[in-house]
DNA sequence: ATGACCATGTAATCCGTTACATGATTCG
DNA sequence: CGAATCATGTAACGGATTACATGGTCAT
């Protein structure tokens, strides 16, 4: 499993369940994400398995926080999956495979709207991670540059397609 | 879910499971897969929905075909999440989260290695995609446009990143 | 007092993958 | 005879999402 590795990953200092939760917004937000309902059972798991190991702690609100840090099997386990080489990811984009079937559909119109939708939604995208881009350390950087040139990659070819839809049209 | 929906949207012409199999890799392999474990309950829970109806034809050779076809209440169905646009999609990238932790490693030649390993991945898929993009209709053709510009970008990216790491260190 | 934030979790459900099981036909 | 292709499915497991449940603190 990767959630696994991620939080190893994420675990460079102790941190309690809620914390990782933000840390995952801030670090990898971009290209993962997952709910604490998933983070607090999958913490207990690497426990028991002995890659973490944690203690409670009072919080200055609300209950006592439990913190975990990795242990030397985490840390071994965590450099062995960085080492394995890049994870093939099956990735899916319904938003394509619905492009794909709009033909169906005999509205041009639909088409068009369709993909002034995506494009709205990549410029707001591209301009949110502008402004993370400022402030990020080098390894952190490198996969946000990735994430704004495929921005780029994808908002110039939704210019081009609505361009040759128009021109088709008159 | 989304692939009852890509399934409805394969159902063009009628066609069975193990069409559709092929289908599914045809038209929007680039961008969706399923299994055929996946592919068969599926289609009988579409029937049960009312969106589907099915029956049964002699095979050339092998066991009898269940051939299935949309309903109009299947066709709506469809209509609908097409018209809807774009469909939000959580995409997972774990090749970039552990990019970001590779810092951690202190290791230069891990991580160029690393980008190596992504690059020729990518050069391969887009080798496959220029083969496949001679042949394809129109709004098909769409989307493998948009996945060549993706891989593309990749590829600027990496060779940027490789130089960038190679020139820091001399 | 109301709502936002801190902090933990469980349960149900769904989606997806992998493995297993079966058997006929055709081509080399 | 063996491998590939046609054709169907079930079962087990694992991963992810959504909903539910609880309760304290702090600022307005």
């Amino acid at each position: 499993m990767s959630l696994e590795h991620v939080l190893l990953g994420l675990l460079r200092r102790p941190a309690s369940g809620y914390d990782l939760k933000r840390e995952f917004e801030e670090r990898v937000g971009q290209f993962w994400s997952a709910p604490l309902s998933q983070i607090y059972p999958t913490l207990r798991r690497l426990e028991e398995r002995g890659l973490l190991r944690s203690h409670e702690e009072p919080s200055t609100r609300g209950p006592a926080r439990r913190v975990y840090e990795r242990t030397l099997d985490g840390w071994e386990e965590l450099r062995e999956w960085l080492e394995s080489g890049p994870v093939r990811g099956r990735e899916r984009f319904p938003h394509l495979a619905q492009l794909s079937f709009l033909g169906e559909l005999q509205s041009p119109e639909t088409t068009v709207e369709f993909l002034a939708g995506l494009r709205s939604r990549w410029v707001a995208d591209l301009e949110r991670l502008r402004k993370l881009a400022a402030t990020a350390a080098f390894h952190a950087e490198l996969g946000l540059r990735l994430r704004a040139r495929l921005l780029e990659a994808q908002l110039a070819w939704a210019d081009d397609v609505l361009q040759s839809l128009q021109a088709a049209r008159g």
